[in-house]
DNA sequence: AGCACGCCGACT
DNA sequence: GTCGGCGTGCTC
């Protein structure tokens, strides 16, 4: 039967597969099954996954199997555990009836939007600033649906760093919510699944692989921070949770909320096109509480003269806001020491043997790390090409070079550093944020990690040391990311107090950009923005899909380019920029190319690229990456 | 790099 | 039995 979960052997090993058809009306090769697992994808799912493998074309097996999402020995377990969910709903009633939350006018409003369309495909962006009240709104339908016994199903980015968002949860609604997330422990992905296949009203809060649980009455589908890249998994199956979470919606008959303080281009774009809802909180605090943003033109605090990333007038302000007894963020988005080491006396760049990309320097391992592969070596006393001692030296800011200078300038200062390499381990993180919480730490030196999740009353200074990276880049979407980044961390600057203040230290201070962060005007950096999209003709005016050949050898690659740039489609409102050379040109030894196709809004482009790529027979150790809607382009 | 997998020690 | 940390090997 369609759907079934099974066992099947691959490569001499048992796997959890599903079967996709009856074995008459498939021609190819076809395993015995071992084992049939008392699970069932029903037609919404298989449904899904159909849409998810002809939209991003890959192959429909690999997308069940994201929905038949557990180890096979989880599998095994489960039948015998049973789900030790109690009846929630008793729970929510009874919680909401004890308070009473009082929704502005706005929220009002939102929710009554929602609720009239719990039976309808409902896509919608609610569209606020922190502290604007989205979670209200949403956390009042989810409790509706538990009412009603429904299933809800929250995203949200980096779940893994959002402890403070299950707080608000559990204070809220008075239990926890199931969660589904890669660090989520066998055991509560055995209830998650369980609850949710069994159909029990329940909320689940999880990453992006929370779309492929097993719903059986999915009723509201929250995405938070729709805008954050983390939602679009670049590898075996290349999709983006935003997208999908639209469709699983479609599928279920059921409101989508798309929340964001700096909507997507796109999304933004699909609700003033009126496509989605378009839900609107104003700020409680308004524009004018938020910190002051200052632009340091860094063309006159040259670093390379005076060897400083920290410029004159940050130093002055952190220096006031240190004897304030208030905390002070310095924000660079480079892990590591310094992102290129090179020797003063011959100029030797530190390079990786397999990808194409300097070795970033990690002082507190004294080791040379590659960022695309996991290559490391030693960092050496002596140059490996002329011998020179000494005279290795950084260049651009990294994590730990600010640290160095900052200890420079205030050595009585408590200083933290909090990068994505310590935020892995959860205990680490915890005490990281707890001992700023607690004002154990005056100076903390972060990467874009800080930008997310908490939120610490006594910060009241931030300076950006690298307000530019990505301004200048290739990248389609930098202006955008950069954006909503910066807004972001300037965001967290002290929000009830009014002393708070961002220092961004940029070269290009007249740009757009920097001219919308300093305004908070967000809507005038959208509009500018999908002006330009439309004067160049690109996404959300156009669609693009990336093609990346890769392979061990230079000379096949190279071949198969010529291959497909000799079929390119020619096709009215096609577009095929390429092949070039991508910006990484080799990644763990494997060589790259890259394509681009750009189409207009009406083609069927997947049509095109099916005949195109899938049918060019190239040979088998060149690897074809097919990127829908590209975000990065590296 | 990311991810799955398996091992080990701690906890309860 | 469960959990978290960590090294290893793979990337059809």
């Amino acid at each position: 039967m369609p759907g079934q979960v099974v066992v099947v052997p691959l490569r001499g090993k048992s796997v959890v597969g599903v079967v996709a058809a009856e074995k008459s009306n498939y021609k190819g090769l076809v395993k015995d099954i071992i084992k049939t697992l008392p699970y069932v994808l029903n037609a919404k799912q298989t449904d899904f996954c159909a849409w998810l493998s002809d939209y991003t074309l890959t192959p429909y097996g690999q997308c069940t199997r994201m929905m038949a999402s557990l180890p096979l020995k989880e599998f095994e377990r489960l039948t015998k555990d049973g789900a030790e969910n109690k009846d929630i709903a008793l729970t929510v009633a009874f919680k909401s009836a004890q308070k009473n939350i009082v929704l502005t006018g706005e929220q009002q409003h939102a929710v009554g939007c929602l609720q009239k369309n719990y039976h309808n495909f409902y896509p919608a962006l609610l569209d606020g600033m922190t502290g604007s009240g989205k979670t209200e709104v949403y956390f009042k339908c989810i409790e509706d649906v538990l009412k009603l016994g429904g299933q809800a199903l929250v995203l949200l980015p980096e779940i893994t760093l959002s402890e403070q968002w299950i707080m608000r949860f559990k204070e809220h609604f008075g239990f926890e919510p199931l969660q589904w997330h890669s660090k989520t422990t066998p055991k509560s992905k055995r209830i998650a699944y369980q609850t949710v296949y069994e159909g029990k009203s329940c909320v689940v809060v999880g990453a992006r692989s929370g779309l492929f649980l097993p719903f059986q009455k999915l009723n509201f589908i929250v995405v938070d921070e729709e805008h954050d890249a983390s939602y679009k998994q670049e590898e075996k199956v290349i999709y983006n949770a935003r997208d999908a979470a639209v469709y699983l919606g479609k599928v279920n008959k059921c409101p989508v909320v798309l929340a964001s303080a700096t909507p997507c281009l796109e999304t933004y774009h699909n609700a003033v096109e009126g496509r989605y809802a378009h839900l609107k909180l104003k700020s409680r605090y308004g524009v004018e509480t938020l910190p002051e943003v200052k632009i340091i033109d860094q063309r006159t605090q040259d670093p390379y003269a005076k060897k400083t990333y920290i410029s004159d007038p940050l130093i002055e302000q952190t220096q006031k806001a240190l004897n304030r007894n208030e905390q002070i963020l310095f924000f660079v988005n480079k892990r590591g020491f310094s992102p290129l080491t090179l020797c003063k006396a011959c100029g030797h760049r530190f390079e990786c043997n397999s990808c194409s990309g300097w070795l970033t320097h990690h002082q507190k391992t004294k080791e040379l790390k590659c960022h695309h592969c996991a290559h490391s070596e030693q960092y050496p006393p002596h140059c490996p090409a002329c011998g020179t001692k000494d005279q290795l030296t950084g260049c651009g800011p990294g994590v730990e070079r600010l640290l160095e200078e900052s200890q420079k300038h205030f050595p009585k200062a408590r200083h933290l550093v909090v990068s994505s390499d310590m935020m892995e381990s959860n205990t680490a993180r915890q005490e990281a944020i707890q001992s700023i919480l607690n004002h154990q730490v005056d100076i903390i030196i972060g990467t874009q990690m800080m930008a997310k999740g908490h939120h610490f009353p006594l910060l009241t200074l931030i300076g950006i040391i690298d307000g530019d990276m990505g301004l200048s880049g290739m990248d389609l979407r930098a202006c955008e990311k950069t954006f909503q980044m910066m807004f972001q961390v300037a965001g967290r600057a002290g929000r009830e107090h009014l002393n708070g203040q961002v220092f961004l230290q940029t070269y290009n201070p007249d740009h757009p950009v920097i001219q919308a962060i300093k305004n908070y005007d967000r809507d005038a950096f959208l509009k500018a923005e999908l002006q330009q999209r439309k004067e160049f003709s690109m996404p959300p005016f156009s669609r693009l899909i990336s093609i990346t050949l890769s392979s061990l050898s230079k000379d096949l690659l190279y071949r198969a380019g010529k291959k497909l740039a000799s079929r390119v489609p020619k096709v009215e409102g096609v577009q095929v920029l390429g092949p070039t050379v991508p910006p990484h040109a080799m990644i763990r030894g494997q060589h790259r190319l890259r394509f681009l196709m750009m189409s207009a809004l009406q083609v069927n482009r997947h049509e095109i690229v099916k005949f195109w790529i899938l049918k060019s027979n190239l040979p088998s150790q060149v690897r074809k990456h097919i990127d829908v809607d590209p975000l990065s382009f590296m």
